[in-house]
DNA sequence: CTAAAGCACAAACGATAACTTGTGAAAGGA
DNA sequence: TCCTTTCACAAGTTATCGTTTGTGCTTTAG
């Protein structure tokens, strides 16, 4: 789970969108498809970039599988933000506040 | 500013280590050439990607241009891992706060 | 056991990005 | 003014990424 690997899977515009649809409700890779306007093959190599990046998570549910968001990368970028952001910690901070309550 | 160029220049290792060169103290492109083992004329291009992306700012200094970590491109971040992270929010603002001390 | 649904793996094509080479502009010193 | 330093811009080559096409595996239904 490098750095790297996590911010180039965030790269793509595609994958952005896949994990905002995921990030609620965990969905099967047809439906996923059928959101984002895109093959079947395509959806699910990108998921398995986002899964390598430890951004999403599979499921098995029968014949389908659900992906969904996975906090890990997550952690890992913010501790990635967080170390080269020398004056901008407390605004993080912040802002994350208000989108708590 | 966009998510798409921002994750794009911090994809690339290289210029995650120009970033934590230039973190605390401004550096020339000579400068950083340098410590990177790399050409001017790579450095020069690193640098415009993440002066594109809002990461780092410039500044003249007689003959030469001195680059800074720029906080305005890591609150985009910030904003996205915030938009896409449902239940971590409350880790990263205790990593946060422990880095504040 | 057979057939269909759902998904992953692999090869190949087109587009995009990275690095090199060459060159020119701007600033400071002799 | 002439030369050096410092850096950015442009073209060409190589590498990487995104997508499609084709195919095989696993699970479920009949």
């Amino acid at each position: 789970m490098a750095a790297e690997e996590i911010f180039k899977a965030l790269a793509a515009p595609q994958r952005q969108h896949i994990l905002r649809l995921v990030r609620d409700e965990p969905l099967s890779v047809g439906q996923i498809a059928t959101e984002c306007d895109a093959s079947q093959q395509a959806v699910s190599h990108h998921l398995q970039v986002l899964k390598d990046a430890g951004l999403v998570a599979v499921r098995r549910d029968g014949q389908r599988r659900l992906y969904l968001v996975d906090p890990d990368g997550f952690e890992s970028v913010g501790d990635f933000v967080a170390e080269l952001w020398p004056s901008g910690l407390a605004r993080l901070k912040t802002t994350i506040e208000d989108r708590q309550t």
